[in-house]
Parts: structure tokens; C-alpha cells; sequence
RNA sequence: GGGGGUGUAGCUCAGUAGGAUAGAGCAUCGGAUUUCUAAUCCGAGGGUCGGGGGUUCGAGUCCCUCCACCCCUGCCA
């Protein structure tokens, strides 16, 4: 396979520099030469080494070129230009691997024993979710789909702030506001007409809104807050109430775009089984933290941030983060350290668990207690944690970092992933067309920022919704099929194509101006665009299982011989068409391999749109059930197989499925 | 002030740990076997890769510097 034969020329290149020349170097970076005539995997290291050795890089590269062989997948190597080595492969050999690869239903890769801990969407469970905490959810996920097809064990975590700043100004909006006692709330949740996250995106902005023209009503936060934090009276049983029902909101607006969870760790229970008691102490005894006793902060507990030189304050102090407020609550950094600290199992306690959510396939969500439950599956104690935060908390998630390093955790504080990315803005026409007033000013902006304080955003599940509207009507207007619950699936699935695309093909550093028109758009480089390449294959053989009723995909793995591959792929007017095709199939593996060392499952989407362009072209180009030559149409029904299987696994991993017709 | 991010075609973005001729989608214009359903394909135009230095055989990519925009630097998260 592609990934097993670059990682042979890469250690195999090592070997030859050192027989040739008595030198050690590091394995070379490979390359792709400008045409695949001129090979498939290039080398350009000696170009380097022709300092060191004081010869020309061409003639440096003609004494390795000899070395390389026999290497399993590789035919030939051959110098070109000032010094390049270019591979040529073994089309036959690798096209009847990759055949085997993408036929066995098996994983490529084994699951390790290590385990790796996701934590994303972590959205505040107040209020229903927006484009932003999607982008969260789908990235995070798509993470994990990365990590598991190359052979990862990966737990899923979502954390709950659900005695946060945000829960306790949606209490104090019921309470003080709507004067509402726990038995309306209750009663509100039951009622059918009310969507209760759409209610408390309402509310919340009410009562920033409150705040804004009362400042003493902030006193109503505070207070709400304490009383959530130490877990008695009226509002903390209407955070959890609040918090409860919204998070299983959450729960099946992700479930429609294919985001699922294993647990949900839970703040409340973060501080009832004192997680941040035992992590304080352990803090204390390191000396990582220190009550002020006098200054701005005084009767604080905080942190020194050191700067990334080590240098220390300077004229204007130490930079320091309270980590305990001077009233004896913690911030959420401290929790967030503890959290941490159960990750890695380095606090030496651990949660409670209760099952709270079940999918239709059965698999449960698990959501954290206070009481010890026998029956549940072992959480946490990763050696890898990534967790997926918006890049404005990156500070914050150096200070948890920074927090390990100092109780003597650098190995874990090494395997702590930040994954951030930037959040997702409005294009400034959009805000307007939700109704936002905009200064001339702001028209220019590349884009206005979404606020739950005020209100502004996209929710979710309205996307969703407008979404598979729109694919409901392309459906039923090609007139795929007549059965309601089919265009309603295909339309799902489209929509949730569009989406989870939309929100992958951009890099996760870059801010995502979002537009309806963009976002709805389901021609060019769309996920409808995708999975509509891999309908078209599968069209193929449907419609040619119609004449042969024999026929079956995994048969052509015989019917094609490797005489015949060879053939087809070195034939003058088209094996270099057939071969390119084949050869970007095989990638799949490599560019996933990347996606995850970059951090940027973009890199995978692009790819899969790369491959599903080369497809489309290929498609055009030969017409397969009017070829006369039966040997020539077995080829290409073979060359199809393995375009539309990597391409339908590559989305896989996208988390994009494929109806059945489009 | 300090830390981080971004700047590439009219617009939105890629550019694979410096490599062989700067790419894609959208938009615009022109075309395609009345089909394995066109949610497709082909072609055209369009670029001082923010500016200036430097390193290198080679720089969109690395270093320095300047400019513009954004985020963080909260007893919010």
C-alpha cells in the first residue's frame, strides 16, 4: 500500500546514504514529481547532502539511485533534473493491494491499547446551540473518526458547565425576571409548544440585556452563582433542571449531524466529590499557587504565568491568574485543572457514572455522578488528551498545561492537545438579514460576531433545518423515488453533507464568515458534490448488475488479473489517465495520517474532493457499459471499485454518508 | 506594552514539515456524447503571493523589519 511503500523508501534511504557515503541523516521528506510519467513519490535530499559531501546533488543521487531496489511496490528508480530521485511503483502490485485493502471490512490497523480522550462541543447548557458550537462538534468528531481509522482507541468527552456564569444568568432570568418558581419551569419543559433552548437564548439575552440598564441586578449573578456552585436551595435545582433539559437538546440536535458522545463529565460533580479540593492541595504543596495578601488580588489564590522565555514579570510584575476568587469560589480554570488532573489519572479519585442518553444502535452515553455505580464502563485515564476549545481560551488552556508541568506532569502536560480553531462570524449581509442594525462601519467588517449576550447567532438546528428543506426539494425534483420516508432520509443525508463539509473544508485557524448562500450551496465543492460521485459508481454497477446477475464488485478482485492491471495502467493512449486515478485512491491513508499530525481534518476533506474531481473527470471520460473490449470494461468497473470505496471511506471518516440516489 | 492569528485571482479559500510550470470553488463568458440521471464535465479571462530586506542551488513556504485587520492579556468562559 502507498503508506507502507513511502514508508520503506524513507528508511530505506537512510540505509543507502549510509552504505554510499558513511553518513547519518535523517529520513528525507518525500515529494510528488510534477507528472506521474516521471514517478510517483520523489526525493529531493541531495540536493542538501551535495554541501556536506562536496559533490553535484545529481551525481549524489545517481550512487543511491541502485540502492533502492529490490524494494517491495517499487519497479524503478531513476534520477532527474539537477538530482531529483523519482520512485516508479509497481501499478499492478499496489492497485490489487489497495483492491484488498478496501475490500475487507476489517480495520486497517488494529486498536492500540492506549487510549486517547476527544473532549469537544463543551457548550454551556443554557441555551440552544449555533453554528459556532457546530463547527466545535463536527471538527471534534471528525477528530475522532480520524484517530479510530487509523487504529486509535478514542473516548469522547463533553464537558458540562452546568454550574457555570451561564446556567446561573439563565436562573436568574427565570427567577427574577419571569418571577418563576421551579414547579413553571417544570411545567414549562413539559409543554409541547415551547422548544425550551430557544426560550432560554431568548431569555439569556433578556437578562443581559437587564444587566446592561441595572448594574446593581449583577448581584442576582453572583448570588445565583454561589448558591449553584455549593449545590443547595431553589437555584441550583433549577440550573440542573435547566441544564439537564438542555444538554439533551444538544445531545440529538449533534445526533443530526452524526456527532456522538461516550460521556458527559459533569462541574457539579467536579465539586461535589471535591476533584478541586484534592487538586487544590496538591497545588498548594507544590507551591503552584499562593494567597495574595495584599494588591489588586488580594485574598486571591493565583497562579504565576510564566512567559514563554522565563522571563518574570518585569517593571510591571508577574503576569498571575486567579485561580480561587476572593469569595472562595473557583474560576473555571481550576476546575478545568482538576479535570485535567482525572484525565490523565493523576488525581487518584474518580466519578461516579449513570447512563443518561441511548442511541438507537443501543450505545449509551454516560454522564458522571457523585454516587459510585459497579455497572459502568472505566472512564478517563488517557495517556493523549486533545481537546477541542476555541482559540480565544488558548490562554486559559496554557495556564491548565502549565498547571501539570507544575506538579511535575510534563509528559502529560507534553500530550495535552489544545485543537484549536477560530469561531464562525456572520458575513455582515447575513447579520443583517437577521435583523441586526449595523453601522456603516461594521458593513466593511469581513464579518460581525455572533453573541449569545445579545442574541445574534445562527441556531443550529434552524441551519439544520433550512438545510434539509432545501435538499427535500432537490430531491423530490429529480424525482429519485417516490417514497416519502426515502426522500426524506436522502434529503438528511445531503443536508448533513452540505453542512459537516462546509464546516471541514476550511482550515480550523481561519475565522469562518458564515452566509446562507454559502452554506446552502450544494454544487462545486460541496458535500453533495461528493457524495454524489460516489452515487454515480455505485449507478455503474447497479445498472450493469442488471444485465449480469452474477456480478459482484468483490469478484472483480479475480476477474481482473494482474497481467491485465499491468496493461491497462502502462497502455499508451490512457494507462496514465487509469493510473492517476488509482494512485490519488491510494493516498487515503497517508493524507489521514497528515490530518491528524497537522491537527487539520481540512486536509482530509480536500483530499476527498481532489479524488472525487478526478473521478467525475474519469466518469466523463469512459463510458463503461458501452465498452465493447470485456477485458477493458472489467478494468475500468475495477478502476471504479477503487475510486468510489476510498472515496465512500474517506467520507466516512468525514462522518458524510452516501444515499442511495441522488 | 506583551502573547497569538490572519494577509495568495473580482469574492471565498487550498498550497502537503523550501523543490521541478502559483491551484480550486464561486462569479463572468463560451462549449459538451438528448447519457453509467447535468447536484456533472471541458475551455477562457483574471495573480507586484501585504511592503521591504535577508538566508539558500532554489522562498507563497524559513529569518528580520514595517504595514493592515482580528483575538487574548477578566475575581466571564
Amino acid at each position: 500500500m502507498f503508506l507502507e511503500t513511502q514508508q520503506k523508501i524513507r528508511a530505506r534511504f537512510v540505509e543507502a546514504v549510509q552504505e554510499a557515503f558513511g553518513l547519518e541523516v535523517n529520513e528525507p521528506v518525500l515529494g510528488f514529481p510534477p507528472s506521474v510519467e516521471l514517478g510517483e513519490i520523489s526525493v529531493a535530499a541531495s540536493f542538501e547532502l551535495a554541501k556536506r559531501l562536496r559533490q553535484p546533488p545529481r551525481k549524489i543521487a545517481e550512487q543511491l539511485a541502485s540502492r533502492f531496489l529490490p524494494l517491495e511496490g517499487v519497479e524503478r528508480v531513476n534520477v532527474a533534473g539537477g538530482g531529483y530521485l523519482n520512485f516508479h511503483l509497481d501499478r499492478a502490485l499496489l492497485a490489487s493491494a489497495l483492491f484488498r485493502l478496501r475490500a475487507e471490512k476489517a480495520p486497517a490497523v488494529p486498536p492500540g491499547n492506549e487510549k486517547i480522550l476527544v473532549e469537544h462541543t463543551s457548550i454551556n447548557p443554557n441555551k440552544a446551540a449555533h453554528i459556532g458550537h457546530l463547527r466545535n462538534a463536527v471538527l471534534g468528531d471528525t477528530l475522532v473518526r480520524l484517530l479510530r481509522f487509523r487504529g486509535h482507541r478514542v473516548e469522547i468527552q463533553n464537558y458540562i458547565d452546568n454550574t457555570g456564569v451561564q446556567v446561573a444568568d439563565v436562573v436568574v432570568g427565570f427567577l427574577h425576571l419571569e418571577k418563576k418558581t421551579l414547579a413553571d419551569v417544570q411545567k414549562l419543559l413539559q409543554d409541547p409548544s415551547v422548544r425550551f433552548d430557544y426560550y432560554c437564548w431568548d431569555l439569556y439575552a433578556r437578562v443581559f440585556q437587564h444587566y446592561e440598564e441595572d448594574k446593581a441586578s449583577l448581584a442576582w449573578r453572583a448570588e445565583a452563582l454561589k448558591t449553584i456552585e455549593e449545590g443547595h436551595g431553589v437555584p441550583a435545582q433549577m440550573a440542573e433542571l435547566i441544564s439537564t433539559a438542555i444538554v439533551r437538546k444538544h445531545l440529538e440536535t449533534m445526533l443530526r449531524v452524526g456527532v456522538r458522545y461516550d460521556l458527559l463529565v459533569e462541574e457539579s460533580e467536579i465539586l461535589r466529590l471535591d476533584f478541586w479540593k484534592y487538586a487544590f492541595e496538591l497545588l498548594k504543596k507544590r507551591g503552584a499557587v499562593r494567597l495574595e495578601h495584599s494588591g489588586k488580588n488580594q485574598g486571591c489564590w493565583v497562579m504565576r504565568v510564566d512567559s514563554p522565555e522565563g522571563e518574570t514579570g518585569g517593571e510591571n510584575g508577574e503576569d498571575v491568574k486567579i485561580i480561587v476568587r476572593s469569595n472562595g469560589t473557583v474560576t473555571y480554570v481550576g476546575k478545568d485543572i482538576a479535570y485535567h488532573l482525572w484525565k490523565f489519572a493523576a488525581l487518584g479519585k474518580d466519578f461516579g457514572y449513570a447512563p443518561f442518553y441511548r442511541y438507537t444502535d443501543g450505545h449509551e452515553v454516560w454522564r458522571t455522578t457523585a454516587a459510585r455505580s459497579p455497572k459502568s464502563p472505566p472512564f478517563g485515564g488517557a495517556t493523549v488528551a486533545y481537546g477541542v476549545i476555541d482559540t480565544r481560551q488558548s490562554y486559559l488552556q496554557n495556564i491548565v498545561a502549565a498547571a501539570l508541568r507544575a506538579l511535575g506532569l510534563d509528559q502529560q502536560a507534553a500530550n495535552l492537545h489544545h485543537f484549536a480553531y477560530e469561531v464562525v462570524g456572520l458575513t455582515p449581509a447575513c447579520a443583517e438579514e437577521m435583523g441586526v442594525e449595523l453601522a456603516a462601519e461594521d458593513r466593511e467588517r469581513p464579518y460581525i460576531e455572533v453573541s449569545g449576550r445579545k442574541g445574534l447567532g445562527v441556531k443550529a438546528d434552524d441551519l439544520i433545518d433550512r438545510l434539509e428543506e432545501k435538499a427535500l426539494q432537490e430531491v423530490r425534483a429529480r424525482e429519485l423515488t417516490q417514497d416519502p420516508a426515502d426522500q426524506l432520509a436522502y434529503a438528511r443525508m445531503i443536508a448533513t453533507g452540505a453542512l459537516r463539509y462546509f464546516l471541514l473544508k476550511f482550515s480550523r485557524r481561519i475565522i469562518i464568515a458564515f452566509d446562507f448562500k454559502e452554506a446552502l450551496a450544494f454544487e462545486g465543492e460541496t458535500g453533495p458534490y461528493l457524495q454524489y460521485s460516489v452515487v454515480r459508481a455505485r449507478n455503474i454497477f447497479r445498472k450493469y448488475r442488471e444485465q449480469h446477475a452474477d456480478f459482484s464488485e468483490e469478484r472483480l478482485q479475480t476477474s481482473v488479473t494482474p497481467e491485465q492491471l499491468r496493461r491497462f495502467f502502462t497502455d499508451a493512449q490512457d494507462g496514465t489517465a487509469f493510473w492517476e486515478l488509482a494512485l490519488l485512491a491510494a493516498q487515503a491513508e497517508t493524507v489521514a495520517e497528515q490530518a491528524i499530525s497537522a491537527e487539520e481534518p481540512s486536509v482530509l476533506a480536500k483530499y476527498a474532493f481532489r479524488l472525487a474531481q478526478a473521478f467525475n473527470n474519469f466518469y466523463h471520460r469512459y463510458h463503461i457499459l458501452n465498452e465493447s473490449d470485456a477485458e477493458r470494461q472489467q478494468f475500468l468497473l475495477y478502476l471504479v471499485y477503487l475510486a468510489a470505496e476510498s472515496l465512500s471511506q474517506t467520507l466516512e471518516v468525514l462522518g458524510i454518508e452516501v444515499p442511495e440516489r441522488m
